[in-house]
DNA sequence: GATTTAAGAGACTCAATAGTCTCCTAACGT
DNA sequence: ACGTTAGGAGACTATTGAGTCTCTTAAATC
């Protein structure tokens, strides 16, 4: 080594500063992400998430079983909760919110070219039904309940089929242009397609 | 060894018969998609699929220079083409004809672990594209308009939001629920979904 | 300050697999 | 029948990456 008089043996590169804890917890999952754009699932690496949050294997082996456990804790960590969505028990801006909260979770799972994970691998794809999946379902579902009771839409548009529409546009849209999957768009979603469709004859 | 008295030096079980030609790649697709369902895509080796269509690898790198190759051939093969789809020029049945053809592909897929393919491989995702995805959508957007023009459904209904609901729909299911891809399945989403949306309120 | 905990760096083992190559011979064409 | 082509089997190489382990030392605790 050339540099460096004092008592450094190597790489003059790094402060030091050592994270711990919460601290470097948060760094390695957002060396995850990180990864996960660059390289997408199929090249995600233990040695490349380390290097990528300036750390060792050992602290990740050390907090995580194996790499699945280390996915599935770094994506529950940045989703946001279907518990956030705010609801006004009016129909078409309720509707307008729960596709919306649909849509920054696709967006999360775009950036990161994630669709990959939730198909490859099964504990991703069950806690991505539990913490969007299910919650979104009951919730339009509801909805729908309370506006057909209401008179709103015509009897019998409650069903689990309408109540799944729009989550199927959002994600169909993710899958085949996630750039267009804007405000804009949510809106017409819920105006050509789901209040015609809640609307319309039988 | 100790069995076969005659001068068979290896194992006994394979009759001395050998594929050629078009038999033999048939053979080899047919041993993908036994893999693909048996250990899914992420398993997927050129050992097993040798190995599954009881040949060696030498025959599957002289016909593809790798495996995406291979696969990309394997499910082009297998795949329903969009031309096939019978079309009457009337709403409901038409309708009614897409969508199963959609489920057609989506039960095909569904069968060999293979959604996950279409994520992972980008030469697998363009061919779905160019020959499913393209064609249906351009199918169902005229079918549309044909019958907006007939005064079947509402004005303005035919647009390239409301042709993309019903593949979006059967999508969801596939990815979803894929056991109840059902023709009963199609018939509720034209009944209960499309034709309402095309024809209520806008 | 002394003690304890765990971070940073990376060497190491072990298994899997892509792709190449070789050998032998069955099937096909003439 | 003979010669040519390509199939079946599998050895071999080279790479990659998961998971383990060790060593040193920074940070937290008391």
């Amino acid at each position: 080594m050339l540099e460096s008089p004092t008592g450094e043996p190597r790489h003059a590169a790094a402060p030091p500063t050592r994270r711990r804890g919460r601290e470097l917890q948060q760094a390695i999952y957002q060396a995850v992400f990180e990864q996960l754009r660059e390289v997408g699932y199929a090249g995600l690496t233990m040695d490349g998430v380390a290097a990528a949050a300036r750390t060792g294997k050992a602290p990740l082996y050390r907090r995580w079983p194996d790499k699945e456990a280390l996915l599935v804790d770094a994506l529950r960590d940045r989703l946001p909760s279907a518990d956030d969505i705010p609801l006004a028990g009016e129909l078409r801006s309720d509707l307008i919110a729960i596709l919306r909260f649909l849509c920054s979770v696709c967006t999360i799972c775009a950036d990161t070219a994630l669709q990959m994970v939730k198909q490859q691998s099964e504990a991703v794809h069950a806690m991505m039904r539990e913490r969007i999946s299910e919650p979104t379902r009951r919730m339009i579902l509801e909805t729908l309940r309370a506006a057909e009771e209401r008179g709103d839409t015509r009897p019998g548009s409650a069903t689990a089929l309408t109540a799944g529409v729009g989550p199927a546009v959002i994600s169909y849209q993710n899958l085949t242009a996630p750039a267009e999957l804007t405000d804009e768009f949510v809106m017409s979603v819920v105006d050509e397609v789901l209040l015609p469709m809640l609307r319309g004859p039988a």
